[in-house]
RNA sequence: GCGGCUGUAGUGUAGUGGUUAGCACAUGGGCCUGCCACGCUCAUGACCCGAGUUCGAAUCCCGGCAGCCGCACCA
């Protein structure tokens, strides 16, 4: 599907809106409208269901999303994300300030103001490397900062860039109240904020985004194993290495794989959640390796998981699965001089980190771009539990003894499903209303419904009716699950 | 952030200085014993924002905002 196909069902259907549109919008702030929400919220759902049940110490927790300045001085976001560029007055090439001294003066920049590098590029008489026209410095910063309270007293602080360092900081105290046990997971779904320079590929790069993560605190001498992962060696990942990039994607069995046994079992869960849970085609998805240059220097593994999509372009990232080590927990423990180690029977250690990271609107996303179908009709082809609504019900026309009898089931059937009530237009038009977005099921009451309590199930892919009594709806719907 | 292109009802479009701003689909009401969007009927609804040129601007100029493409950026 292409990108302004689904942004035109977004709009119209009210999945997406752009943010604050009555002004103009904003480049990267997008808006979830109804059925978006609906299906942000399923998609949410399943993935809780699907991760926080790997283990009995898999905990979901949610932290603010204004963390104070120490926390990224710790984690390393104040130095990494903030970039010295220097652009060239004329050509308007950028180069990376601390590189350009470095290379040119043999001397560091770090630590260094705005005003100083600045100095240092006119005093040495640096010119842009294109060109040769004269260049001056800014710092982008790709965290949103902010005060806290007013007048002198005010803290510093900056929105979260990502949900992780939220469960980094509630680890001392989770640990505790979970009673002391490793592996330990923090799961979080919540929102983290980027200052991008420029969002592009309309909801692929936001500013403020959804995350659903997963921190896996373990004892890093247990890496290679884990206690289930017997069921899982024989299956089969997708994998793209950095010696198999403009080959094809290798299917390799997970016990063959040169990886430490606890990253691979996770692998083989995220696999699974995009593959069985989610049912999305199977050459659509694949693990791609990072190379040096591309990871995060505290990141010992890193793998993402990636789905093609036609909207943009190929295959693109929808999380990756990050072997943090003990960067985070040390650096906290460093700047705030609190002891963040555990004693596990004698044994005092930091913790590793294995994150599970998701980009929860790219999620969205992928599903619509893989799952419409614009042929003959257009079908968004959801999962029944990831579809905006379950089903729907009809009277066959819009007479007040068919609507009561509708409502009626409507009534009944919302105590278990969501659904949509309809009588507008024509049943054909209201039945491919239904499929444009994701509808599994819709019910028509006509009038031999009056007379024997039996209604018309037609099913989304299919188009199959069947006649079913009223009382079996509940069980014969959730039997199709 | 730079350069190029673009911006008319919800969506797709017509209109290139003076139009009641046209059309299609969608949407809402009414009718239809009627089961797969293209039955009938009525109705709602738009010139991205701001300044300028002009007697007069959707149309021309400038700026902003947004989108697309390329570059840069994306620890």
């Amino acid at each position: 599907m292409k990108s302004e196909e689904i942004m035109d069902i977004c709009m119209r259907r009210g999945f997406l809106f752009p943010s604050a549109e009555i002004y103009g919008g904003v480049a990267g702030l997008w808006d979830y409208g109804p059925l978006g929400t609906r299906m942000k919220n399923s998609w949410e759902h399943l993935w809780r269901k699907h991760f926080l049940s790997l283990s009995s110490n898999f905990h979901e927790i949610s932290t603010t999303n204004i963390l104070p300045k120490e926390v990224f001085e710790a984690s390393g976001h104040l130095e990494s994300f903030n970039d010295a560029l220097a652009e060239c007055s004329s050509c308007h090439s950028r180069f990376k300030a601390d590189q350009l001294i470095e290379e040119n003066l043999k001397i560091s920049s770090e630590g260094m103001n705005l005003e100083e590098i600045n100095k240092i590029i006119g005093d040495n008489d640096l010119k842009c490397p294109q060109c040769g026209g004269d260049l001056s410095v800014k710092f982008y910063n790709l965290m949103f900062g902010l005060k806290l309270g007013a007048g002198k007293t005010t803290k510093e602080a900056y929105l979260r860039p990502e949900t992780a360092q939220g469960a980094f900081l509630a680890f001392k105290r989770s640990f505790k109240t979970l009673r002391n046990k490793l592996p330990l997971g923090l799961a979080m779904i919540g929102k983290a904020f980027r200052n991008e320079i420029s969002p592009r590929q309309g909801f692929y790069r936001l500013r403020e985004l959804h995350q659903a993560e997963l921190q896996i605190f373990f004892d890093p001498a247990n890496i290679n194993e884990h206690e289930d992962f017997e069921s899982v060696e024989n299956k089969k990942l997708r994998m793209y290495s950095i010696e198999d990039r403009g080959k094809e994607i290798r299917k390799v069995k997970c016990g063959d794989l040169d990886l430490p046994k606890f990253y691979l079992y996770y692998m083989v869960k995220i696999q699974d959640f995009y593959l069985e849970t989610l049912g999305l085609p199977r050459k659509m998805f694949r693990f791609r390796e990072l190379d040096e240059k591309e990871r995060a220097f505290y990141n010992k593994l890193h793998w993402d998981f990636e789905l093609n999509l036609e909207s943009l372009g190929g295959f693109k990232e929808m999380g990756g699965i990050h072997y943090r080590t003990d960067h985070d927990l040390s650096g906290h423990q460093k700047v705030s001089k609190e002891n963040l180690m555990v004693n596990i029977n004698g044994k005092k250690f930091i913790p590793h980190v294995l994150e599970l990271s998701f980009g929860v609107d790219r999620n969205f996303w992928a599903l619509l771009d893989l799952e419409y179908e614009k042929e003959e009709r257009t079908i968004l082809k959801l999962p029944k539990n990831v579809a905006p609504y379950y089903c729907a019900v009809f009277p066959l026309m819009k007479k007040e003894e068919l609507a009561k009898k509708a409502k009626e089931v409507y009534n009944l059937l919302l105590n278990e499903f969501s659904v949509m009530y309809d009588d507008t237009g024509s049943i054909g038009k209201r039945y491919r209303r239904q499929d444009e977005i994701g509808t599994p099921f819709c019910i028509t009451i006509d009038y031999d419904t009056l007379e024997d309590d039996t209604v018309t199930l037609r099913e989304r892919d299919s188009m199959e009716q069947e006649r079913a009594k009223i009382e079996k709806l509940g069980e014969l719907l959730n039997k199709k699950d």
